[in-house]
DNA sequence: AGTAATTATAAGAATCATTATCATATGCAT
DNA sequence: ATGCATATGATAATGATTCTTATAATTACT
Protein backbone atom coordinates (compact mmCIF):
# COMPACT_ATOMS: atom_id res chain seq x y z
CA UNK A 1 0.00 0.00 0.00
CA UNK A 2 2.33 2.46 1.00
CA UNK A 3 4.95 1.29 -1.56
CA UNK A 4 2.02 1.49 -4.23
CA UNK A 5 1.97 5.14 -3.10
CA UNK A 6 5.85 5.93 -3.86
CA UNK A 7 5.97 4.41 -7.10
CA UNK A 8 2.29 6.09 -8.40
CA UNK A 9 4.43 9.03 -7.07
CA UNK A 10 7.18 8.31 -9.81
CA UNK A 11 9.38 7.60 -6.70
CA UNK A 12 11.72 4.35 -6.63
CA UNK A 13 10.61 2.24 -3.49
CA UNK A 14 13.77 3.31 -1.22
CA UNK A 15 14.49 2.17 2.24
CA UNK A 16 14.96 5.81 3.30
CA UNK A 17 11.10 6.66 2.19
CA UNK A 18 9.59 3.62 3.66
CA UNK A 19 10.83 4.57 6.96
CA UNK A 20 9.57 7.93 6.37
CA UNK A 21 6.13 7.15 5.49
CA UNK A 22 5.62 4.10 8.19
CA UNK A 23 6.60 6.39 10.87
CA UNK A 24 4.09 9.47 9.93
CA UNK A 25 1.58 6.58 9.42
CA UNK A 26 1.42 6.18 13.10
CA UNK A 27 -1.38 8.00 14.36
CA UNK A 28 0.06 10.13 16.93
CA UNK A 29 3.22 11.03 14.79
CA UNK A 30 1.44 14.07 13.16
CA UNK A 31 2.99 17.37 13.16
CA UNK A 32 6.64 16.26 13.20
CA UNK A 33 9.88 17.94 11.95
CA UNK A 34 12.22 16.90 10.28
CA UNK A 35 14.19 16.43 13.00
CA UNK A 36 12.16 14.70 15.10
CA UNK A 37 11.63 12.12 12.20
CA UNK A 38 15.38 12.19 11.97
CA UNK A 39 15.83 11.10 15.36
CA UNK A 40 13.53 8.79 15.81
CA UNK A 41 14.53 7.03 12.87
CA UNK A 42 17.94 6.57 14.35
CA UNK A 43 16.45 6.14 17.89
CA UNK A 44 14.59 2.68 16.10
CA UNK A 45 18.02 1.82 14.55
CA UNK A 46 17.56 3.22 11.23
CA UNK A 47 20.77 4.85 9.88
CA UNK A 48 19.60 8.07 7.77
CA UNK A 49 20.95 11.04 7.11
CA UNK A 50 19.43 14.38 8.05
CA UNK A 51 19.34 15.92 4.87
CA UNK A 52 17.88 12.84 3.05
CA UNK A 53 15.01 13.16 5.57
CA UNK A 54 14.61 16.64 4.37
CA UNK A 55 15.01 15.63 0.80
CA UNK A 56 12.47 13.01 0.94
CA UNK A 57 9.37 15.21 2.82
CA UNK A 58 10.26 17.77 0.03
CA UNK A 59 9.71 14.98 -2.28
CA UNK A 60 6.36 13.76 -0.45
CA UNK A 61 5.14 16.84 -0.39
CA UNK A 62 5.79 18.16 -4.24
CA UNK A 63 3.94 14.48 -4.53
CA UNK A 64 1.14 15.32 -2.49
CA UNK A 65 1.57 13.06 0.20
CA UNK A 66 2.53 15.19 3.21
CA UNK A 67 1.71 18.91 3.84
CA UNK A 68 4.09 21.39 5.41
CA UNK A 69 3.20 24.09 7.63
CA UNK A 70 5.46 26.88 9.21
CA UNK A 71 4.55 27.27 12.67
CA UNK A 72 6.24 29.57 15.06
CA UNK A 73 9.68 28.79 16.34
CA UNK A 74 11.19 27.87 13.05
CA UNK A 75 11.09 24.39 12.01
CA UNK A 76 8.41 23.27 9.77
CA UNK A 77 5.67 20.44 11.11
CA UNK A 78 5.27 18.03 8.44
CA UNK A 79 1.89 15.61 8.18
CA UNK A 80 0.34 12.71 6.31
CA UNK A 81 -2.17 14.04 3.57
CA UNK A 82 -5.11 12.41 4.49
CA UNK A 83 -7.60 14.15 2.23
CA UNK A 84 -9.23 16.61 4.14
CA UNK A 85 -7.89 19.96 4.60
CA UNK A 86 -7.92 21.81 7.85
CA UNK A 87 -6.60 24.29 9.50
CA UNK A 88 -4.77 24.39 12.81
CA UNK A 89 -5.04 25.66 16.51
CA UNK A 90 -1.47 25.67 18.40
CA UNK A 91 -0.75 25.77 21.90
CA UNK A 92 1.97 27.91 22.81
CA UNK A 93 3.03 26.55 26.09
CA UNK A 94 2.69 23.12 25.64
CA UNK A 95 2.64 22.54 21.59
CA UNK A 96 -0.72 20.96 21.80
CA UNK A 97 -2.31 21.22 17.95
CA UNK A 98 -5.67 20.35 17.34
CA UNK A 99 -7.08 20.27 13.83
CA UNK A 100 -10.45 21.88 12.48
CA UNK A 101 -12.07 23.00 9.66
CA UNK A 102 -14.85 25.83 9.47
CA UNK A 103 -16.65 25.89 5.98
CA UNK A 104 -17.82 29.02 6.89
CA UNK A 105 -14.18 30.51 7.07
CA UNK A 106 -13.82 28.73 4.20
CA UNK A 107 -16.47 30.30 2.45
CA UNK A 108 -15.70 33.87 3.46
CA UNK A 109 -11.89 33.54 2.86
CA UNK A 110 -12.87 32.63 -1.00
CA UNK A 111 -15.65 35.51 -1.26
CA UNK A 112 -12.75 38.04 0.02
CA UNK A 113 -10.22 36.80 -2.58
CA UNK A 114 -12.69 36.86 -5.50
CA UNK A 115 -13.67 40.45 -3.78
CA UNK A 116 -10.32 41.42 -4.26
CA UNK A 117 -9.73 39.99 -7.51
CA UNK A 118 -7.48 37.47 -6.40
CA UNK A 119 -7.56 33.32 -7.33
CA UNK A 120 -6.31 31.68 -4.41
CA UNK A 121 -3.94 28.73 -4.42
CA UNK A 122 -3.53 28.12 -0.75
CA UNK A 123 -3.81 29.54 2.74
CA UNK A 124 -2.88 29.23 5.77
CA UNK A 125 -4.89 29.94 8.97
CA UNK A 126 -3.18 29.04 12.62
CA UNK A 127 -4.44 30.45 15.87
CA UNK A 128 -2.22 30.35 18.91
CA UNK A 129 -2.95 30.39 22.35
CA UNK A 130 -3.37 28.45 25.56
CA UNK A 131 -5.25 25.66 25.99
CA UNK A 132 -7.04 23.90 28.54
CA UNK A 133 -4.70 22.13 30.17
CA UNK A 134 -4.29 22.68 33.96
CA UNK A 135 -0.47 24.22 33.51
CA UNK A 136 -1.08 26.04 30.57
CA UNK A 137 -4.47 27.55 31.86
CA UNK A 138 -2.80 29.72 34.01
CA UNK A 139 -1.17 33.05 32.40
CA UNK B 1 5.32 63.07 16.62
CA UNK B 2 8.04 60.10 16.24
CA UNK B 3 10.65 60.65 19.15
CA UNK B 4 7.47 60.47 21.55
CA UNK B 5 6.79 57.45 20.20
CA UNK B 6 10.04 56.23 20.77
CA UNK B 7 10.07 57.86 24.35
CA UNK B 8 7.27 56.43 25.27
CA UNK B 9 8.36 53.09 24.47
CA UNK B 10 11.30 53.17 26.47
CA UNK B 11 13.74 54.06 24.01
CA UNK B 12 16.25 56.30 23.57
CA UNK B 13 15.58 58.59 20.38
CA UNK B 14 19.42 57.51 17.53
CA UNK B 15 19.35 58.42 14.42
CA UNK B 16 18.96 54.81 13.27
CA UNK B 17 15.66 54.09 15.27
CA UNK B 18 14.45 57.41 13.74
CA UNK B 19 15.36 56.51 10.19
CA UNK B 20 13.86 53.29 9.94
CA UNK B 21 10.89 54.74 11.53
CA UNK B 22 10.96 57.11 8.69
CA UNK B 23 11.11 54.83 6.52
CA UNK B 24 8.25 52.83 7.65
CA UNK B 25 6.00 55.76 8.00
CA UNK B 26 6.05 56.20 3.96
CA UNK B 27 2.47 55.12 2.77
CA UNK B 28 3.94 52.34 0.12
CA UNK B 29 6.27 50.88 2.40
CA UNK B 30 4.46 48.53 3.79
CA UNK B 31 5.40 44.76 4.51
CA UNK B 32 9.28 45.35 3.90
CA UNK B 33 11.67 42.93 5.22
CA UNK B 34 14.67 43.94 6.88
CA UNK B 35 17.17 43.70 4.06
CA UNK B 36 14.55 45.84 2.25
CA UNK B 37 15.01 48.55 4.94
CA UNK B 38 18.78 48.13 5.48
CA UNK B 39 19.46 48.47 1.62
CA UNK B 40 16.85 51.72 1.09
CA UNK B 41 19.04 53.48 3.81
CA UNK B 42 22.14 52.49 3.10
CA UNK B 43 21.17 54.01 -0.50
CA UNK B 44 19.69 56.99 0.97
CA UNK B 45 23.20 57.56 2.47
CA UNK B 46 22.56 56.24 5.73
CA UNK B 47 25.10 54.56 7.42
CA UNK B 48 23.41 51.67 9.15
CA UNK B 49 24.37 48.23 10.02
CA UNK B 50 21.99 45.29 8.93
CA UNK B 51 21.90 43.62 13.11
CA UNK B 52 20.92 46.97 14.06
CA UNK B 53 17.99 47.00 11.86
CA UNK B 54 16.95 43.71 13.02
CA UNK B 55 17.34 44.52 16.55
CA UNK B 56 15.32 47.77 16.42
CA UNK B 57 12.66 46.18 14.05
CA UNK B 58 12.16 43.87 16.86
CA UNK B 59 12.47 46.39 19.80
CA UNK B 60 9.79 47.80 17.91
CA UNK B 61 7.95 45.09 17.67
CA UNK B 62 8.45 44.72 21.22
CA UNK B 63 6.98 48.44 22.04
CA UNK B 64 3.88 47.24 19.59
CA UNK B 65 5.37 50.32 16.51
CA UNK B 66 5.48 47.33 14.08
CA UNK B 67 4.14 44.13 13.77
CA UNK B 68 5.94 41.18 11.55
CA UNK B 69 4.42 38.73 9.46
CA UNK B 70 5.98 35.72 7.98
CA UNK B 71 4.81 35.13 4.18
CA UNK B 72 6.43 31.95 2.45
CA UNK B 73 9.70 32.62 1.24
CA UNK B 74 11.72 33.25 4.30
CA UNK B 75 12.46 36.89 5.26
CA UNK B 76 9.51 38.18 7.65
CA UNK B 77 8.23 41.26 6.51
CA UNK B 78 7.54 44.23 9.03
CA UNK B 79 4.84 47.07 8.71
CA UNK B 80 4.26 50.20 11.35
CA UNK B 81 1.31 48.80 13.84
CA UNK B 82 -1.59 51.39 12.90
CA UNK B 83 -4.18 50.14 15.16
CA UNK B 84 -6.90 47.91 13.46
CA UNK B 85 -6.18 43.85 13.22
CA UNK B 86 -5.88 42.65 9.73
CA UNK B 87 -4.97 39.64 7.24
CA UNK B 88 -3.32 39.45 4.55
CA UNK B 89 -3.57 38.46 0.53
CA UNK B 90 -0.63 37.71 -1.01
CA UNK B 91 0.22 37.44 -5.06
CA UNK B 92 2.83 34.60 -5.19
CA UNK B 93 3.68 35.93 -8.37
CA UNK B 94 4.06 39.87 -8.23
CA UNK B 95 4.16 39.66 -4.50
CA UNK B 96 1.36 41.87 -4.04
CA UNK B 97 -0.33 42.52 -0.96
CA UNK B 98 -3.74 43.10 -0.18
CA UNK B 99 -4.76 43.67 3.76
CA UNK B 100 -8.21 43.05 4.96
CA UNK B 101 -10.49 42.00 8.01
CA UNK B 102 -13.20 40.29 8.01
CA UNK B 103 -15.81 40.14 11.06
CA UNK B 104 -17.17 36.73 10.50
CA UNK B 105 -13.95 34.88 10.38
CA UNK B 106 -12.83 37.12 13.56
CA UNK B 107 -15.36 35.92 15.27
CA UNK B 108 -15.56 32.25 14.22
CA UNK B 109 -12.10 31.81 15.26
CA UNK B 110 -13.40 33.04 18.52
CA UNK B 111 -15.73 30.39 18.57
CA UNK B 112 -13.67 27.72 17.60
CA UNK B 113 -11.22 28.48 20.21
CA UNK B 114 -13.45 28.67 23.17
CA UNK B 115 -15.51 25.45 21.76
CA UNK B 116 -12.07 23.50 22.37
CA UNK B 117 -10.82 25.09 25.13
CA UNK B 118 -8.61 27.03 23.79
CA UNK B 119 -7.57 31.23 24.85
CA UNK B 120 -6.50 32.76 21.72
CA UNK B 121 -3.82 35.08 22.22
CA UNK B 122 -2.94 35.72 18.47
CA UNK B 123 -3.48 34.03 14.63
CA UNK B 124 -2.24 34.31 11.16
CA UNK B 125 -4.68 34.13 8.63
CA UNK B 126 -2.69 34.47 4.83
CA UNK B 127 -4.48 33.07 1.99
CA UNK B 128 -1.75 33.05 -1.43
CA UNK B 129 -2.94 33.28 -5.02
CA UNK B 130 -2.69 35.17 -8.00
CA UNK B 131 -3.81 38.63 -8.00
CA UNK B 132 -5.69 40.57 -11.11
CA UNK B 133 -3.03 42.28 -12.70
CA UNK B 134 -2.74 41.19 -16.49
CA UNK B 135 0.64 39.07 -15.66
CA UNK B 136 -0.30 37.13 -12.99
CA UNK B 137 -3.77 36.17 -13.72
CA UNK B 138 -2.59 33.20 -16.29
CA UNK B 139 -1.65 30.32 -15.11
C1' DA C 1 18.76 -14.14 -12.40
C1' DG C 2 22.71 -10.64 -14.01
C1' DT C 3 24.25 -6.49 -15.38
C1' DA C 4 23.88 -1.69 -17.08
C1' DA C 5 21.75 2.67 -16.46
C1' DT C 6 19.52 5.47 -13.49
C1' DT C 7 18.46 7.45 -9.35
C1' DA C 8 18.98 7.79 -4.29
C1' DT C 9 21.87 8.03 -0.34
C1' DA C 10 24.90 9.85 3.66
C1' DA C 11 28.10 13.10 5.19
C1' DG C 12 29.56 17.23 5.31
C1' DA C 13 30.00 21.79 3.17
C1' DA C 14 27.38 25.70 1.87
C1' DT C 15 23.61 29.01 2.22
C1' DC C 16 20.13 31.99 4.10
C1' DA C 17 17.88 34.55 7.63
C1' DT C 18 18.57 35.98 12.00
C1' DT C 19 20.90 36.67 16.53
C1' DA C 20 24.94 37.16 19.66
C1' DT C 21 29.41 39.30 20.73
C1' DC C 22 32.23 43.10 21.56
C1' DA C 23 34.75 47.25 21.03
C1' DT C 24 33.48 51.86 19.92
C1' DA C 25 30.28 55.63 19.63
C1' DT C 26 26.15 58.18 21.04
C1' DG C 27 22.18 60.05 23.73
C1' DC C 28 20.73 61.91 27.92
C1' DA C 29 20.46 63.22 32.84
C1' DT C 30 23.25 65.82 35.80
C1' DA D 1 29.93 70.10 29.39
C1' DT D 2 30.59 65.27 31.44
C1' DG D 3 29.95 60.56 32.78
C1' DC D 4 27.50 56.54 32.24
C1' DA D 5 24.18 53.67 30.50
C1' DT D 6 22.77 52.22 26.32
C1' DA D 7 23.05 51.73 21.23
C1' DT D 8 25.70 50.88 17.21
C1' DG D 9 28.25 48.47 13.37
C1' DA D 10 31.24 44.75 11.97
C1' DT D 11 31.75 40.30 12.22
C1' DA D 12 31.21 35.78 14.08
C1' DA D 13 27.90 32.44 15.42
C1' DT D 14 23.62 29.97 15.08
C1' DG D 15 19.77 27.15 13.41
C1' DA D 16 17.22 25.43 9.65
C1' DT D 17 17.51 23.88 5.32
C1' DT D 18 19.67 22.87 0.79
C1' DC D 19 23.62 21.69 -2.22
C1' DT D 20 27.59 18.69 -3.55
C1' DT D 21 29.76 14.57 -4.37
C1' DA D 22 31.34 10.12 -4.08
C1' DT D 23 29.14 5.79 -3.05
C1' DA D 24 25.27 2.61 -2.90
C1' DA D 25 20.83 0.87 -3.98
C1' DT D 26 16.86 0.17 -7.29
C1' DT D 27 14.87 -0.58 -11.64
C1' DA D 28 15.21 -1.77 -16.57
C1' DC D 29 16.88 -4.73 -19.95
C1' DT D 30 18.72 -9.22 -21.37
Amino acid sequence: METADLKKAGLKVTLPRMKILEFLEVGNHRHQTAEDIYKALLDAGEEIGLATVYRVLTQFETAGLVNRHHFEGGQAVFELNQGGHHDHMVCVKCGRVVEFMDQVIEDRQKQIARDNGFEITEHSLILYGHCSSPECKKS
